[in-house]
Formats: C-alpha cells, structure tokens, sequence
DNA sequence: TCCCAGGGGCCGA
DNA sequence: TCGGCCCATGGG
C-alpha cells in the first residue's frame, strides 16, 4: 500500500519538475567525482546557492584536487561562503587523505564495505555516506534527508517514532523499487532524491506551502 | 530582526 | 541510545 503511493509521488513529482539531472557538477568535468564528494560536506545543512559559491572559487583556483585540498592555504577562504568553514575545512582534509589512500580500491569495494569506510571519516555521517555512494560512484542506496523524512511524515507514510532512524526511512524506498535492476535503482534513486529536494524547496517547507502542491491529494 | 538551508560531532542524562 | 547544542554564511 505505502509503495504504491512512494512508485505514484515519483511518477507526478517527475512529470511536474521534469529530471533534475543531478548531482549539479560546475567545475571541469574530469574532477566530477571529487567535485561531488567535496559538494556532499559543503551542503551539510547549507543551502546549495552557497555551496556553489565555494565549488566556483574552489575551481577558478584550481583546487577541485584531493591534494590540493589538503596542501593549499587557499582552501578556507574559498569555501567560506558555504558557512561553517572551520569545521568543513577539517572534514574535507579527512575526506582527501581517505580518498588518496583509497580511490585504487573503491571499485572492488561491496557497497556494504564502501560505506563502512566511509562512515569512518570524521565529517561523513549517513546522508553524506550514500550521497557520495549513490552520486559518485553509482551504487543504489536511497539517499534520506530532512525533506525525505519531512513529506513522509506529512503524507502519513512513516510513524513519526520511524523518523529519527535513517534506516528505517531508507528501507521503505529500498522495499519499493527491490525488483528493479542496479541500474534502473540508480537512476530511480537519483531521481527521486533530487524530486523530493525540490517538493521541499518549492512546498514542503517548514511553514507547509500544501495550496499548489503536486501531491496534495496524494 | 528572525527564520531557514540538500548534517554531523559531541556531550550529558 | 537520544535529545540538545554548536558550527556560520547569505537570502527571503
């Protein structure tokens, strides 16, 4: 019951906001992994506008690099508008050396083991974890954010004792769409997510903006 | 002036 | 384990 309502949400939020192509990459297209794993820390609780701020003055510097971001001065100032420098300037030096040590391995990594190591970086929690496995490397794990638990709650879709376990929300669109292949569970994923940022940007605010909502009678 | 944004670490109960 | 606090800029 609940998954068809999630499968029907998808289908009119795709055919009211249209593909959302993300994860948004701006800088030179042959760093887009990296640019997308140093957007996963830069956009913690930060709205994306200034998050592209950083990622331009990162890239007109030259410095979308794992090892530039952990040898360059320049690093703080750049990054300064996505706020919360200090604490992002020491996630993203983590997020470099894990990278550096690692990016040999990654692609024989399982999924599982991808994210344990990634959890294991200071700064990376869950959300940022299967952002970087779902946008960079293109494994299906559904990517829960407060938009995510947001709409759910509002549509009656979880309990709201569910909403404090990630895993739990995560599960329902796992369930949902089990039958699909890797591929399409990538693409559905990515869709998704980014569909469910816009609902929340555009109607699912905080203050509930329901009047002109896609979903208001789903 | 106040609220909010594409979270996560840390600490005390 | 879990709630509360801290981190900070910029736009509405």
């Amino acid at each position: 019951m609940v998954c068809h309502e999630i499968r029907q949400i998808y289908k009119k939020l795709y055919k009211e906001f249209g593909p959302q192509d993300w994860w948004p990459v701006i800088g030179n297209k042959t760093n887009s992994k990296f640019e997308i794993m140093i957007g996963t820390i830069l956009t913690q609780n930060t709205s994306w506008k200034n998050v592209e701020k950083a990622i331009i003055n990162l890239s007109k510097e030259k410095l979308i690099s794992p090892i530039k971001i952990i040898s360059s001065k320049k690093i703080k100032k750049c990054i300064h508008p996505a706020g919360y420098y200090n604490q992002k300037y020491n996630y993203l030096i983590e997020l470099s050396r894990w990278y550096l040590k690692n990016k040999d391995k990654i692609n024989q990594m399982k999924t599982k083991e991808l994210k344990e190591e990634l959890l294991s970086i200071k700064g990376v929690g869950p959300e940022t974890a299967d952002s970087i496995i779902l946008y960079a490397f293109n494994r299906p794990v559904f990517v829960v954010d407060a938009y995510t638990k947001r709409f759910l709650e509002r549509h009656k879709l979880i309990q709201r004792s569910e909403m404090s376990d990630y895993y739990a929300v995560q599960n329902i669109f796992h369930r949902c769409y089990s039958k699909l292949s890797q591929d399409e569970k990538v693409r559905i994923y990515k869709e998704y997510h980014a569909l469910i940022v816009e609902l929340g940007k555009r109607y699912c605010r905080k203050k509930p903006n329901c009047d002109n909502c896609p979903i208001k009678y789903m």
